[in-house]
Order: structure tokens, then sequence, then C-alpha cells
RNA sequence: GGUCCUGUGGUGCAGUUUGGAGUGCACGCCGCCCUGUCAAGGCGGAGGCCGCGGGUUCAAAUCCCGUCAGGACCGCCA
């Protein structure tokens, strides 16, 4: 037997107990008479005592990281020298004997927890180094949790969970794929899948009912802090379901990993409409952890003098008690504005003045008295707040505001991450160059029941779909919606996005042969894991949440990917490379 | 493809604004001392292509140009 326990269990009711342990030098305290080691594994740290009087001169020569095995009987520590900090603080094991079981080279950078910004390459090189942290522990047992909880949660409501294929036919919609080149048909090639988004379909036909699966997804994309070329995503689909049939299954899904991890389960998931959620927060995936809405004031400015205000729409924010902010941060909120496409930006400081709130600004001799009162009334602006105001193109105007908004806004530290339900989203987001509509998710989204007239009679931008999206803090986690099932229907959406039957044929052939034969209406969801195990484990980052991640430039430090592959591989492929264009680099 | 930020012993930083000797701090590492420490302590020591290349200059970590790597963001992610 190698071990009796593991060490983070001790506690003084082990007193007396003999043990044998096994796991890393965390720290050292080698006071020549007496060596204090603190031994970690996977639970977490215990000090053990060496005498090298009785067990040799190795004791003075073990290092950090090396790996020992050590018995002995747990005792008390002494009067005087219990650790509060430690879980295992109370006691010590004195050790009899111990084995070296491997020596290590000193770590290339600390490995304490305490010494959490090492520069990142360094970390991903030595990744298996940095694993070792209990951060990175931490992070990654959390995100076991979340995958048993919802694969429990899924199991329990009666889904089946189906592997698809990782080598499945390229289709030109939706994200650059990732290809790999087939051996057997030279020229030919297999694209990795971007999600199981047309075999869940399949799968609803094939009659599986409820199907889930948590899924490995690629897309040939720019990485960014909260994406990766391959990322994890809960991915469901159910047959004879509609929107709120999925909204309730994944709420339950969510809300079992969230109690996994915070012990707490969410009370209900808030509902907005895309419409509300553009109006009063100005964006698709609001932050509702703090208020600082977007006010309309157009009523006030209907009528007014001031060219600025005289625009389709006129909206402001109150961030408070930051009427004082400097000149300086005033002057660069109104550039953030600008940049964002806003003609610019109006600031108030609101103040106090014999009695009366009053506001100051360069262009507050512009604005009549029941103007600038208004616009206290109906922000509802106190004095030392400072009041920002966009005038211009509706969706601009929300836009600009909305960004500022998150500029400016303080979300709750340690706050509920407030799951929220966004529906009836557009089903176009807009009218391209050719005219054609832009679908607003993907083209196998049904339009809202009531809205077919629209899609039919003319305002296609009003048409609403049944698609809904899952947000939490300010992060879009995840989108669904009730899929189109009959071909008809199809046809036509087909048809105004410009895909001919043929062209349709040729992309998705096979999901409209088999919606030939009985497709039944159903409905699904995905969201990425990824997000949802960063934002529980309070990461803005999701490579701290991923094993092995890669860089921004979709590099692995560690593996040295990408690589050249060699000749003989790419012979096999019938494969040859172009000369590099700018000058050889390696 | 673009904007911005970063790059200095193994690690984290200061030094760059205003050019003047690789000058400094903390940790780690090596050696010696030390029986109650908690990231032990004391004394001593080693360790540098200042990312790389070019330019300006009497002189470059410092200024200029290019390049590489990393990061945040825009584009992109149906």
């Amino acid at each position: 037997m190698m071990r009796t326990q593991m060490v983070g269990r001790l506690r003084a009711a082990d007193v007396d107990s003999e043990v044998t342990l096994a796991g890393w030098v965390a720290a050292r305290r080698d006071h020549g008479g007496v060596v204090f080691l603190d031994l970690r594994d996977a639970s977490g740290i215990v000090q053990v005592v060496a005498d090298p009087e009785t067990l040799g001169d190795v004791v003075h020569r073990i290092g950090r990281e090396w790996v020992l095995r050590v018995s002995g009987t747990v005792r008390p520590r002494p009067e005087g020298t219990v650790n509060a900090d430690l879980p295992t603080g109370e006691v010590e094991v004195p050790v009899v004997s111990i084995e070296v079981l491997n020596e290590s080279e000193p770590p290339p950078f600390p490995l304490s927890d305490r010494a959490d910004d090492v520069d990142e390459v360094v970390r991903l090189r030595y990744r298996y180094l940095d694993l070792r942290r209990p951060a990175m522990q931490d992070n990654l047992r959390l995100r076991a949790r979340v995958n048993a909880a919802l694969r429990e949660a899924m199991t329990k409501q009666d889904f089946v969970e189906v592997e698809t294929p990782m080598l499945i036919a390229s289709t030109p919609e939706g994200a650059r794929d990732f290809v790999v080149p087939s051996r057997l048909s030279p020229g030919s090639f297999y694209a990795l899948p971007q999600s199981p988004q047309l075999f869940k379909q399949l799968l609803m036909v094939g009659g599986l009912d409820r199907y889930f699966q948590i899924a490995r997804c690629l897309r040939d994309e720019d990485l960014r802090a909260d994406r990766q070329f391959e990322f994890m995503q809960y991915d469901a689909e159910m047959s004879f379901a509609d929107a709120d049939d999925v909204m309730a299954v994944v709420s339950e899904a969510v809300s079992s990993a969230i109690e996994a991890v915070t012990g707490k389960r969410p009370g209900l998931f808030g509902r907005m409409t895309w419409h509300d959620a553009q109006e009063r927060f100005g964006s698709d995936k609001p932050d509702v952890r703090f208020a600082m809405e977007l006010v309309d004031l157009g009523v006030i400015f209907a009528a007014t003098e001031f060219r600025a205000f005289q625009a389709p729409a006129v909206k402001g924010i109150c961030v408070a008690a930051q009427g004082e902010a400097s000149r300086s941060t005033v002057d660069a909120l109104v550039e953030r504005a600008k940049k964002l496409g806003a003609a610019g930006l109006v600031w108030m400081r609101v103040r106090e003045e014999g009695g009366t709130t009053v506001l100051e600004a360069p262009v507050a001799k512009f604005l009549s008295e029941p103007e600038k009162q208004g616009i206290v009334a109906t922000l509802g602006a106190v004095p030392g707040d400072l009041v920002l105001i966009v005038a211009g193109e509706r969706r601009v105007t929300n836009r600009v505001l909305g960004v500022l908004r998150l500029d400016l806004g303080k979300p709750v530290i340690g706050g509920d991450l407030a799951p929220l339900w966004l529906v009836d989203f557009p089903l176009f987001e807009a009218i391209g160059s050719d005219g054609r509509p832009i679908p607003a998710h993907h083209p196998f989204t049904m339009p809202h029941a009531d809205d077919l007239d629209l899609l039919r009679g003319g305002d296609l931008l009003a048409v609403r779909s049944q698609a809904y999206d899952l947000v939490c803090s300010g992060w879009e986690l995840g989108s669904g919606s009730v899929r189109i099932h009959q071909s008809e229907l199809q046809q036509e959406i087909f048809s105004l996005l410009g895909i001919s039957p043929e062209e349709a044929q040729d992309r998705f052939g096979f999901l409209l042969d088999a919606f030939r034969f009985g497709a039944p209406p159903h409905a699904g969801f995905a969201f990425g894991v990824d997000r949802l195990v960063a934002l529980l484990a309070g990461e803005e980052n999701i490579r701290e949440v991923i094993a092995f991640p890669k860089t921004q430039s979709g590099s692995d430090p560690l593996t040295g990917a990408p690589s050249e592959i060699d000749a003989g591989q790419l012979a096999e492929l019938g494969i040859s490379l172009r000369p590099r264009a700018k000058g050889a680099s390696r």
C-alpha cells in the first residue's frame, strides 16, 4: 500500500494513528537540528517533522517538489505552534521512515497561490506544474462538478447522451472550419464540428426524443479571453417541445450546476425581451447585476430648440456619485462615445444650489428650464451624480450608452450570477447590401407564429424569431431556438435569404431529406461550458478553467503545436505546400 | 487584417519620462550556521544577449524603424 490516506483530512481526532503519506514537498523549513516539510497532495497540506539525526543527511537535501513517502504517528502540535491558517494545523506527523520516490529540479516559478501573477506563457510551458497549484486544482475540480451535475440533471430529465462524429462534412455556413485531409480520398477533407447542430436535429428525426451531449466544438476564428479554438458545449435538443419546455430543462440543468458549485440553488431565471434589453441596457447580453438603466428622454425634447437633441432618440444614463469626475475623465468618455459611433456625448454635473438641484454643463445654456428639470426628474438624478446623454439613431444611441454603462457600472462583487433568458429575438439582424436579410441566428430558426404575416408582408426586421439566449452576469452563455421542421416554411426562409433550392440541397441536403420523412417539431439549446465554469470560478478568462489551453495566437507553449509535418505525411495525404509568401521563418 | 499594452538573471518588479558603467529590490538557487518553524531565520555567493535585428549618437535597457512573442479589444465567432 502506497499510502494510508490523503494528507488534507488529518485532524486532531487522528492523533495517535499511524499513517503513511505520499506527496510533494510544498515547502521546507530547515532548522539544522529539525526540518519541517509541508507535504502536499491533491487534498491539501500537512506538516511533517523530520529529524536528521535519525533519518540521515538526506533530509537536508530534500527540495521543493520532491516526491516523498513518509510514515509516522500523528501527534498534536506542541503548545503555541498550532497553525490556524491550515485545516490540518492542529497536528503534525513526526517522520519515522522516509522514502524519496522522486527528486525534482527546482520549479521554474513559484507554485504557491500567493504568487499568482507569473507570465502566462511560462505557466503554459510548464502547465503540469501550474496544475499543482491549489487554485488550478480547484478550477478543474469545480469544472468536473459542473459536468457531473449537468449530466445528472439531464439524465434525470430523460435525456439520452449521444456522441456525434468529429470528422464531418464541411458546410460553408458560420465560422471558419478546421479541416482534416482525407488519406483515402486525396484532395478531400473532413471538417471538425463547429457544433453538433445538424446531427442533433437528425437525432430528433431519428426518434431519440430528448438528446444531450457535452460536446467538443471547434471553430477556426481568432481567440479571446472567452473564446478558444476548441471549447465544450452543453448541447440539447428535444422533440414535441416549445421554447418554454427547452428553457425549463436548461434552467434546471444550469441551476443544478450552480448548486453543485455554490451549494445554493438560484431562484427563477429572469426573462426579458430582446427589445427591452436593447432599450434598457443597450445590449443583447445585459449585465443586470447593477441598474444604471438607459432612460428615454425623447418626450422631454420632443420640441427642443437644441439642435443636437433633435434626433430620433435621446437617451441618458445617470452615473451615481461621479458628478465631480475630472474634466479629463469626462473628456475621455466623450471620446469613447464618438469612437463608438455617437455624434457626441452631452454630460452634466448634478449639483445642489440654494436647496434646488441644478445641472451644470457646457450645453446647459442651450436647454430650457423645464428640459433641465425633466432630465433630473426622469433620470432620478441627485446632487453628486453625472448625467450622460446621447442623441441620434436609436440603435447607435442604445449601443453607445450600453457600452458606457458597462464602463462605469460596478456589479456587486460576490453577488449572484443573475441568469437571464433573453427572448423574442429578431429573426433577421439587418438587411445586407444585396437587399437580402441576414439571419440573426441560423436559417433553421422558427419565426414567431404571430409574425408570419410580417414575414410575407414586408417589415422583415420586425419579425421575431422563436430564439432565446441565456445570459449570465453580462456573458452570453448560449442560445437556442425552435427549429423549422416543415420543408415549405424552410423553403420560404431560404428563398428570402437568397438561397436557391439547388444551393440549399447542396449545403444541407441531408437535413432537408431527413425532414421529408416526418420530422417532429423540435427545439434545442447549447451553451458554453467553459464560460459557465469560468463564471462560477470567478475567473475572467476561460484559459484558467481549461487544463491545456492555447494562447491568443493559437499556439500551445507546452507541446509546440501547431507544428510542421514531414514530407512523407504530406505525400500520403496528397498535399503539397506553397512556398512561404514572406521569407521563410524557420 | 487593425488598435492599444507588455517584454530587464529562474520568478515578480524598479530603472526607460530627461541617453552616461548591468545600478537596485523581493523571492528562488548554491554554500555555511541553526531543534519549533509556518513563504522559517542569519551570514556569504553565483546567476543578465535588458526578446531579436537595424539605425541615430562620442555613448542606447533608455530615442527611432523593423521584427518576434504574449495579452486586451475591434473585425471575425450563422
